[in-house]
DNA sequence: CGCAGAATGGTACCAAAGTATGACACTCAT
DNA sequence: ATGAGTGTCATACTTTGGTACCATTCTGCG
């Protein structure tokens, strides 16, 4: 509960998710009316409203897969991150007090990304990105990624 | 796109694919159908339409999320994950076709060694440690340090 | 309300990593 | 002996990573 209302609380999403319904009515009028002229837009419509709403459903899916990956909550809202091998470490995940969002930064790092690569996914600036993997590498106790890297592998703190 | 195929691997994908796609094909002509006979079916058509494909984009996503990652150089690995426990995937590694000595500089660079803590360790000059880094790189297709950890710890070429 | 903490972003600067290219010596098999 | 492969090292250059310091905004809490 508390995560979903996190995720939400930000002005910025309450504006995207409104622009986006409002994109969808919009969209969904205007095929309508198109719908009722010609009986050829029929097969249309139906590939529209699907493509739609695949990529509606991955981007709800992704939402909620970001919070549900957040070290710290206690609660994970019903979605259960799917079946991997080895089970991550939380008790020493949760001795190294990463925020949410580092810890984001931080799986993305463990993948070999970039800090651009990082910033372009979580669409942030570098120079907040350098600033998460400075806060990593400071509880982490490390001086470099790929330190970063062999730890978080030893501690078993990532997927 | 090999990722894909690397998610359908199995029959039980294969078979509930098809299961699924059959269900779609199968709901759809019926309502088709059944929008023929009356104009009210036109709404629950397009909700329907839209409920599946939304939680097809969900399983989508969520079939995707946790194993594709598409770093900037958006390269994508053939190479199915071998199950083995803790011994080193000898294959993968012959494969690979790395000099001794460059699988020496791999196996520090894996502990997160910079290219100086490398030289030091091997009584090298770091101009060595350049060359031979940057052979690995060719070799494992990668092109940064974190990706190759990242590469090697997935393909277990390395303790 | 005011404050702490999280998240974001910026500038400036230095260190490290990475690329490209060339060179030299040694081994080993054809 | 010749060429392929390996290992070694160098210079010059570009890119990325990392540190330090500061500012802003938003949220949660007492």
């Amino acid at each position: 509960m508390n995560s979903i209302r996190q995720r939400f609380s930000t002005i910025r999403h309450f504006v995207l998710y409104g622009v986006a319904l409002a994109l969808l009515v919009f969209v969904l009028k205007w095929l309508h009316w198109k719908f009722l002229i010609t009986d050829l837009a029929a097969e249309l419509y139906t590939g529209l409203i699907a493509v739609f709403f695949t990529i509606l459903g991955i981007w709800v899916a992704r939402q909620l897969g970001r919070s549900s990956s957040t070290p710290g909550a206690a609660e994970v809202d019903t979605i259960p991150l799917p079946p991997t091998g080895d089970k991550i470490n939380m008790v020493e995940l949760e001795k190294l007090q990463l925020s949410p969002r580092e810890y984001e930064v931080l799986q993305l790092l463990a993948r070999g990304y970039s800090n651009a690569d990082i910033a372009a996914t979580l669409f942030l600036s570098v120079s907040t990105v350098k600033t998460h993997v400075s806060r990593i590498f400071v509880k982490l106790d490390v001086k470099s990624r790929t330190q970063t890297l062999e730890k978080a592998k030893r501690l078993n703190i990532i997927e």
